[in-house]
RNA sequence: GUCCCCUUCGUCUAGAGGCCUAGGACAUCACCCUUUCACGGUGAGUACGCGGGUUCGAAUCCCGCAGGGGACGCCA
């Protein structure tokens, strides 16, 4: 029997989660799940400059939202600093580690030198041996004894094996002047401690596994297996970024996309099942591997992920649709008591709406009298209408029963005296019930709306005889 | 600059030497359905970065090249 998996997602709260997060977190959430493991959430604050408590909040939020519960945590590294104290302690008194006296402006200038010869910038070990006596009045940092010889390769389970050679690699970091540890260090200690099996990350750490693995060797810790999945770009190919509009999970949120239409994007974002598109979460768990995820970075395409949403939206349950679509309207002013159910009103709308936001904008007719666009009364309501529009009022008026059936009766009953076609009377009547052109079928539009309203409307665009 | 990684339609991808005259999805276009707009249906165009090998046979293996990305911090 095998270790049980334990995987981790380990952000820094120096912002939100956004997408890019979201997908490591995603994968390394799946591959817990199947493996009926572990997911352990841990944050990463090390940097007490850039981590904020409303970032803390912002990517518990995300998670939260997306529905990926970790089973511990969340663990925050300013909580386990004693623990690190004392690892470099040990370190210290091994000859692992050792202090160094530079300053930030040596070594901003031997950085570059090197740069100007032409060489990767690299602390060059001065104080790895070094016999002489401190600076007085320096207090120094701890680097990490990297080994001088050899190389390390680790077998990247997306992309492979990486061979590094030590002679690249540097005596990094492990605390700094003010004795607090660094990321590399952290990461470490907190993998060893929490006993991760599978390091899932994002692959601008495909550079800093090197140093990790000869750090855990030191420290006389298991290697755990490592996944670096490759970045999401922008759709135009750049580094995704504010400018490219939503980035954060929150704000998708914001902007009307259901969970489950963001999730299975993001799956489908850089791994595939075959030709599978459309997928629960359940089935993701079931069908994810590592072997399967892309070895090469991803462009976010906003269209492919409306797409999903309009084919969550067209799937999801009316009330809860209702429920989502509730708030939007309430923002903007609209007492949704005034009007029918919003729940039939949300589930004769949401097979041509892409967003929440959309579908609220579409439902809106029901609730308020918009004005027509100028023009399109002038456009539609023409003096050859005009006639057919007066008769429709006059039968809906003494209609009984007011319902979708009676209500196309009548609008035929009117075309059959006319000789009109079915367009010539639909789109007056649109624009005089709910202001604009396109609309679900009329006869639908009116039940819902109810037979005040439209009465009230008919008789108000209509004017008198 | 140095090191590491990557490279199939516009985009996400299938593809593990013959099943590939390269499949699916989004997007695009056309047609059908139709009470407008959508939904739905059918169909079309569009891709193995380049050059060398290996092999009877290469999108698939090897080597170069080019292009792209990442990393090089007392950030994570």
């Amino acid at each position: 029997m095998t270790a049980p998996v334990r995987t981790r997602f380990a952000p820094s709260p120096t912002g939100f989660l956004h997408v890019g997060g979201a997908r490591t977190a995603l994968y390394s959430w799946a591959f817990a799940r199947q493996a009926k493991g572990v997911f352990i959430l841990r944050v990463e604050d090390t940097d007490l400059e850039r981590s904020t408590e409303a970032s803390v909040q912002a990517i518990l939020d995300g998670m939260a939202w997306l529905g990926l519960a970790w089973d511990e945590g969340p663990f925050f590294q300013t909580h386990r600093m004693a623990r690190y104290r004392e690892v470099i302690d040990k370190l210290l008194a091994e000859g692992k580690a050792y202090h160094c006296y530079a300053s930030k402006d040596e070594l901003d200038e031997l950085r570059r030198q090197q740069m100007e010869r032409g060489e990767k910038p690299r602390y060059d070990g001065r104080w790895r041996d070094s016999k002489a006596s401190p600076p007085a009045g320096v207090k120094p940092v701890v680097r990490f004894r990297n080994p001088l010889e050899g190389g390390v390769t680790f077998d990247d389970l997306i992309k492979g094996p990486i061979t590094v050679s030590n002679g690249e690699l540097d005596d990094f970091i492990i605390a700094r002047s003010d004795g607090s540890p660094t990321y590399n260090f952290c990461v470490v200690v907190d993998d060893w401690d929490m006993g991760i099996t599978h390091i899932i990350r994002g692959d601008d750490h495909v550079n800093n596994t090197p140093r990790q693995v000869n750090m855990l060797a030191a420290l006389g810790a298991p290697l755990p297996a490592y996944a670096h999945v490759p970045m999401i770009l922008g759709p135009d190919g750049e580094r995704l970024s504010k400018r490219h509009g939503a980035v954060s999970v929150t704000q998708y949120r914001e902007e009307g996309y259901l969970p489950e239409a963001l999730l299975n994007y993001l799956a489908r974002l850089g791994w595939s099942h075959g030709n599978e598109e459309v997928f629960s979460m359940g089935q993701f768990t079931e069908w994810f591997d590592l072997e399967h995820a892309s070895r090469s970075a991803a462009q976010f395409d906003p269209e492919k992920l409306l797409w999903l949403n309009q084919h969550y939206i067209k799937l999801a349950d009316d009330t809860r649709l209702a429920a989502l679509v509730a708030p939007v309207l309430a923002g903007k002013g609209i007492d949704v008591a005034t009007g029918p159910a919003l729940a039939p009103v949300v589930a004769l709308l949401k097979d041509r709406a892409t967003t929440i936001i959309h579908l609220a904008e579409a439902a809106m007719l029901f609730y308020t009298e918009a004005e027509p666009e100028a023009g399109l009364l002038e456009q539609h309501l023409t003096a050859q209408v005009k006639p057919a529009m007066r008769m429709l009022e006059q039968k809906l008026r003494a209609l009984t029963a007011w319902d979708k059936d009676a209500l196309s009766g009548e609008i035929k009953a009117v075309l059959a005296v006319t000789k009109l076609k079915m367009p010539q009377l639909a789109m007056p009547l649109r624009v005089v019930v709910a202001g604009r052109t396109q609309t679900p079928s009329i006869d639908a539009v009116l039940a819902l709306l109810g037979r005040e309203t439209v009465l009230g409307r008919l008789a108000r665009r209509l004017g008198p005889e």
